[in-house]
DNA sequence: TCTGGGGTCCTAGGACCC
DNA sequence: TCTGGGGTCCTAGGACCC
């Protein structure tokens, strides 16, 4: 394992010692293929306070900025001393730390920013995968030699991060997807690190077993539960043990405790992302259990979900409903529509009858969420349609249209569905 | 600590077909 | 007729990630 870090620099990363050494490729790459990670830091928190330099040297969290029902996204490296981090309740947070800067959440922006990031990073490699929205995995196996070495290659890109968005980021390079994942949360925040193939069980055996990918809060109590509580315990268990308590994933988790693996990131890496799905949920403030209230809600997330569909010129098959009363309890319906749509008026009968399906007499509703799944590009789809259909169709498409403009330039709210019989289900 | 919102993937039982 | 095994789809729920 190897460390390049410089915090109080971070247009140096590197020092001239060990770009000596980076020259020769860490890796074998004959026989090993190299992978870097690169994780931006605080990512949410990093872009509000580029943006506002008041925010420097102050803890600050997104999220929880409006009222005691919600959580922190993010809190910068400042706030994370006074124990604040995602997932927190706002009220725990401010009780941590009062004095902190609570801003509200703007994902339009993140998301706009990481587009950005990753078009930067797609010049590095032809292999560049975004994972999420502050992260992405890159094979550089193939150009190690242009670069100098994957250092250099880390490097640069940390160094193209901070000169072009002005956003501190983590690389961190191993021989496997995983590895370097792991590599770049070690390293953070602002740091360079290389995990070595035959070191990388070393690195790992101290770590509690929750710091692996993959393993959470239910599997790590599985695992305390018959007294593994490191990656090294757990990369020593016996097969037998692991396969009867935890099936199939046992094997593979101690694959993973000792830095091997060969798998995918994600199902949908190497044939496209078709089994994707777009939808909303809300938590309410006052618990809903009024139908007249609740079909209101339906509603707007219909619309909601529809026009996302839409401007992704996909068309979805499953509905998905969900529903989360006050005690926590969460139930969700779902069922493959007769038609495959992007129509809101779909949408809403479905979710409708889903509602009444599913919901309990009486019982108030803390959140409802709807989520269109199965999806596949509407060109495609429109391609298979009958001609005939499709000029039928055309009519209703212009008036969609129309209304996404409208509410695109004067918000959400511009326009008001009339509440009325027409998407009661049929008894 | 009284718990947001966006997702993906896996499992397991039952239906249904051959 | 009470009876096999495999494949695939549908559905509900849960684990996990950022």
């Amino acid at each position: 394992m190897s460390w390049h870090h410089d915090k109080h620099n971070p247009h140096t990363i590197i020092s001239p010692a060990t770009l000596e050494n980076v020259t020769k490729n860490p890796f074998r790459s004959d026989i090993e293929r190299t992978f870097l990670h690169i994780d931006m830091d605080a990512f949410f928190a990093s872009v509000e306070i580029r943006d506002n330099p008041a925010l420097e040297g102050r803890p600050v969290a997104v999220g929880g900025s409006h009222g005691n029902r919600g959580v922190v996204t993010a809190a910068n490296y400042i706030a994370r001393k006074y124990g604040l981090k995602a997932g927190m309740t706002a009220v725990e947070a401010r009780r941590r730390c009062p004095h902190a800067v609570f801003l509200r959440v703007r994902g339009e922006k993140y998301t706009y920013v990481s587009a950005q990031i990753m078009a930067a990073l797609e010049r590095f490699s032809p292999d560049m995968r975004p994972l999420s929205v502050d992260e992405a995995s890159l094979e550089i196996t193939g150009c190690l030699k242009l670069y100098g070495g994957a250092v250099r290659i880390g490097e640069e890109i940390k160094q193209l991060i901070w000169s072009k968005f002005r956003l501190p980021s983590t690389v961190g390079i191993g021989p496997n997807r995983l590895v370097a994942k792991m590599a770049a949360n070690l390293g953070k925040p602002d740091g360079l690190l290389v995990i070595h193939s035959e070191e990388a069980a070393e690195v790992f055996a101290p770590l509690p077993v929750d710091k692996m990918i993959g393993i959470g809060k239910a599997t790590t109590n599985a695992l305390n539960g018959i007294g593994i509580t490191t990656l090294g315990q757990l990369a020593k268990a016996p097969d037998r043990l692991l396969k009867s308590r935890f099936g199939i994933l046992g094997p593979v988790m101690k694959k993973l405790a000792r830095g091997e693996w060969s798998g995918r990131m994600r199902k949908d890496e190497d044939r496209g992302p078709i089994e994707r799905s777009i939808g909303h949920q809300r938590t309410y403030g006052e618990p809903i259990s009024d139908p007249a209230a609740l079909k209101a809600k339906l509603v707007a997330l219909a619309e909601m979900v529809a026009r996302r569909v839409r401007r992704a010129r996909m068309v979805g098959r499953v509905l998905t409903l969900t529903i989360r009363y006050t005690d926590f309890t969460t139930i969700s319906h779902q069922s493959v529509l007769p038609v495959i749509t992007d129509d809101e008026d779909e949408l809403i009968l479905h979710a409708w009858r889903l509602l009444n399906e599913a919901l309990e007499e009486k019982r108030k509703v803390r959140l409802l969420g709807l989520s269109l799944g199965r999806l596949k590009s509407k060109e495609k789809h429109d391609r298979q349609l009958d001609i005939f259909f499709s000029n039928l169709k055309l009519k209703h498409e212009e008036l969609h249209n129309a209304l996404d403009n409208l509410r695109d330039r004067f918000g959400e709210r511009v326009i008001a569905r009339a509440m009325g019989g027409r998407w009661e289900p049929r008894k």
